[in-house]
DNA sequence: GAATATATTTGTACAAATTACACTATTTAA
DNA sequence: TTAAATAGTGTAATTTGTACAAATATATTC
């Protein structure tokens, strides 16, 4: 199909989930340029070649979400030829989890994107490459990782209650949990912190914050959710 | 370090797992060249340019061990620019679980190589490059995978006693297990299939045999072993 | 062929974790 | 003060995991 001399190209590919508005969402960003003029897709870019691949993550990230110092995974690398129409295009996926509030999405303007929005997990449009595998890979990887490491603290603000805990549990798994045993679950793993606030008058009943309690964490080990 | 207009070059590694002669050990082949000529390294190669990243790992496999329809999985992709001392090659590692009887090593006389050989994975001589990360890696993947998945049928023959099986994951997860838990949890499971063979005559009683069962595994879920 | 050595096979009691399930408490708004 | 909404709580049944010891079948040896 290419000749032999031609060289790979090697990019990241970033799948960023985040909570917004009660939906489990992912970053796309709206390609400038064929192939795939118009279509929505994950946000990526090559990996220079003094850069590490995580570095080129971090880097992909920043430029469009600005944040730092988040929860990063490589995901998987994908590599079928035919993947891209045109070139050989070997890209290295990675996923993240960020909080959305107080994110300005951005880019720069290099005329590789006209736009970048959040868009729902479960409701995604049609995306360019093999975008579509690719998400539904890392949604896949998080709810295996959400089992074993408390991940779901990357997406909720420093202070929750256990509903906000349960429903990101429940918006990730896509499945409804009993909250008795939610809560029972969590305090016994004793990663909690429970804070002497409440929050105020949002509706109804005052609920109790906690805080993730990093320190307790290392010791723990054994499944959290399924 | 290197000038941005340098190509990346990709390969693919295969970290090559087998039990022999009691041990669990993995595949290590001799350099002929620099860099680091005379040491031992996993079994590697460039992608082709019109190969899938599956392929090439395949590939690789069966110019060492010519065997085929093996348990085989991407690993992870190394791509630290410091990995290899004179180019930037990233690497996506894979590896594999095979049974070794019958199985001939061998290499083309193409004088990259100038040995084949199985070695201890709990006892590994000097390694070049990252291999010896890479191995540690798949060691922990292995021991993960065997939790949720059987694949120790991989390494072992088609038919097989529970005291081999027994051994086979106490090799893999570098300790003892109960004899009648280990017996129960995987009757209970219903994926072996007793035979109405006994090994004759190793030496003393004879041990049922048994075989894998493929067609109730889908239907199974959870855990196998921790 | 009897005794011995070696590996196979089997069961039970206890602890821990998981699951199912329904009502009371506190606040805001009407 | 009443109604509506969300927060918060406990127990019993089931399943799963763990610790642990004796009997059985064959080969070898005396």
């Amino acid at each position: 199909m290419f000749k032999e001399t031609k060289t790979h190209e090697v990019t990241t590919d970033v799948v960023i989930f985040t909570i917004k508005d009660g939906k489990l969402k992912v970053l796309l960003v709206k390609r400038a340029h064929e192939p795939f003029k118009g279509k929505w897709a994950i946000p990526g870019g090559f990996i220079r070649i003094s850069e590490t691949i995580d570095a080129a993550a971090l880097r992909i990230l920043k430029e469009k979400t600005n944040v730092q110092n988040i929860y990063l995974e490589q995901l998987y690398t994908f590599g079928d030829p035919l993947r891209h129409p045109t070139a050989r295009v070997i890209t290295c996926a990675y996923f993240a989890l960020i909080r959305s509030d107080d994110i300005v999405l951005s880019f720069e303007d290099n005329s590789e994107i006209t736009e970048v929005q959040w868009h729902p997990v479960y409701d995604l449009p049609p995306l360019a490459f093999d975008h579509k595998e690719i998400i539904e890979y890392s949604l896949k990887r998080v709810r295996e990782r959400l089992e074993f490491c408390p991940i779901a603290f990357q997406l909720l603000p420093e202070k929750f209650t256990l509903t906000e805990l349960q429903k990101t549990y429940e918006l990730i798994l896509d499945k409804k949990l009993d909250k008795r045993n939610f809560r029972k679950k969590f305090l016994a793993l004793s990663i909690l912190k429970e804070l002497d606030e409440c929050t105020k008058s949002g509706s109804k009943r005052p609920a109790r914050l906690y805080s993730f309690n990093e320190i307790t964490l290392n010791s723990k080990r054994g499944h959290f959710f399924s």
